[in-house]
DNA sequence: ATTATACGTAAAAAAACTACTTAATAATTG
DNA sequence: CAATTATTAAGTAGTTTTTTTACGTATAAT
């Protein structure tokens, strides 16, 4: 899998280690971040270790040297640490908050980069392709994301619509036929009413896809799963950035699909652009 | 300022480096990540100048030495911040528009994290802690994002609503009154209509509050502005990526507003999240 | 013309690595 | 079961690479 924490796999390694190697992971553990940046003679001496040692160490944890094992050390502690401890407390001004909650988000989106499934973003873009008629699913905050996707998805000259009624939800699916689309937005990807929508649309030949959490009722009942999977948030004054992730994901999906319909299609998106102009201001620029 | 990314910083000095060192970032902005790998005789020579050069250029930028710099560009690189002179392209396949995509989002993000005004921030929380009611008002995809935000702020016990209609946003500003805030989202902030409605409304003694472009129309109409300037896409395959930006700063601002509630207010929101268990499949973790 | 700044050369210092040796442990055989 | 032999682990010393420093020259600015 892509970058493993470094250090996570050393404390795991631990046990496997013989006696000068768990020595040398007991000081670089202890403190990771002392450790990039001494030398390798210095880490050896606070081990009480050899310097070759030291190197052996590094080498064994797919480090070219020395220097190398500093610099994935130092990579996996800043990602590392982003994580950990940087809750949000009542404490808080806004000097810490500000920062923290937008870190929060970058780390999430950052993880999906790393993690999400390229070959299924290209199945979604097939399928969105193929599309005689999209609709955009969500209730609550997901409907705002669906919302959105209306938004950017009917430039492409498509029939689309979303809906957060979940009547409306049920009765489009229930007529619904081969070559619609039912895009599904959900975080949890467990509220009973759209897991049903989505097992209804199935079963009536249409597309589901599902932008939801891996093991979810809701991947299982999609043709197409898109996986997001934000770590949980046991701090209760963090707010819940997977509608962010969700919108990100729309707008790589948005851009699949610009560039399978060709150069030919972008003289059709500046037209709608330009449309706007006139109910604007002039910029001053 | 909030620890700058090394890149961001490299790339703001560039204009006033010397020849030799302009030649340094030169080489190491095109491929950073090649350069943490690098020895200091590889990356001189790939600059075209002699060694102490590039060292002088790494203390320059605060670093002990070429090692350390290495270090602190290696990090940069993690924290998500890529460098993203990244543009889409046509030629791109999924493998390389979904991350440029979402680096270019991140990046768009931590850009607002350091220059975002935390007084400002201050003075939204007060308005929104002082509001007897808000109406979160947006046009287009400003809608999604209001509407996203009527869903969060709901929860304070607060009436709240969202229009993304204009004569509904224009009537409603007309019967606004003291205590009446208006948070008005624009990527632009020069939409006649939009501008139109934040000035009848400060003529009705109502708060107006803009989440928008600096030096636009409606932030000179708005009470206190808060300012999110997403550099223009001159990339026409790239998204618009304001409205993430405006999203996680509603969210700074729910957070705001909670802390500012106090602990007291922890179990109301709990209440909230507990009422949507029932409508949920049991998780099987 | 003089001073300050920018850049390079060359040599010294530091750091990292390699090859080799010794020690410790495990395995095998008389 | 002891002794010998493999086998693995760790260390020493020396080599190589890398980085830094000190100094000198060139170029630009005053």
């Amino acid at each position: 899998m892509h970058s493993q924490n470094l250090i996570n796999v050393i404390s795991d390694a631990l046990p496997n280690l013989n006696k000068s190697e768990s020595k040398v992971a007991e000081v670089i553990l202890s403190d990771p971040d002392a450790a990039t940046q001494s030398s390798i003679a210095t880490l050896a001496k606070r081990a009480g270790v050899s310097e070759p040692s030291v190197n052996r160490f590094c080498k064994r944890f797919n480090a070219v040297g020395f220097p190398d094992f500093k610099l994935k050390l130092a990579k996996s502690l800043v990602s590392g640490i982003r994580f950990v401890n940087r809750n949000v407390n009542p404490e808080d001004g806004v000097t810490s908050y500000t920062p923290k909650i937008i870190d929060s988000t970058i780390n999430n989106l950052a993880l999906v980069r790393d993690h999400i499934s390229h070959s299924r973003v290209n199945q979604v873009v097939d399928k969105l392709i193929q599309a005689k008629r999209i609709y955009f699913f969500g209730l609550g905050a997901s409907g705002a994301v669906a919302r959105d996707a209306e938004n950017k998805f009917f430039r492409f000259n498509l029939p689309v619509s979303c809906h957060d009624d979940v009547l409306m939800q049920r009765m489009l699916a229930s007529t619904g036929t081969t070559g619609d689309v039912f895009f599904i937005i959900s975080h949890t990807g467990r509220t009973k009413e759209i897991v049903e929508v989505a097992e209804i649309a199935r079963n009536n030949g249409s597309t589901v896809i599902g932008l939801t959490a891996s093991n979810s009722p809701l991947a299982q009942q999609s043709s197409v799963a898109l996986y997001v999977d934000v770590p949980e948030n046991t701090d209760e004054y963090m707010p819940m950035s997977s509608r962010i992730v969700h919108l990100v994901i729309l707008d790589v999906l948005a851009t699949g699909v610009t560039l399978r319909r060709g150069p030919d299609f972008l003289p059709h998106l500046a037209k709608i652009k330009d449309s706007l102009k006139s109910t604007r201001y002039a910029s001053d620029s």
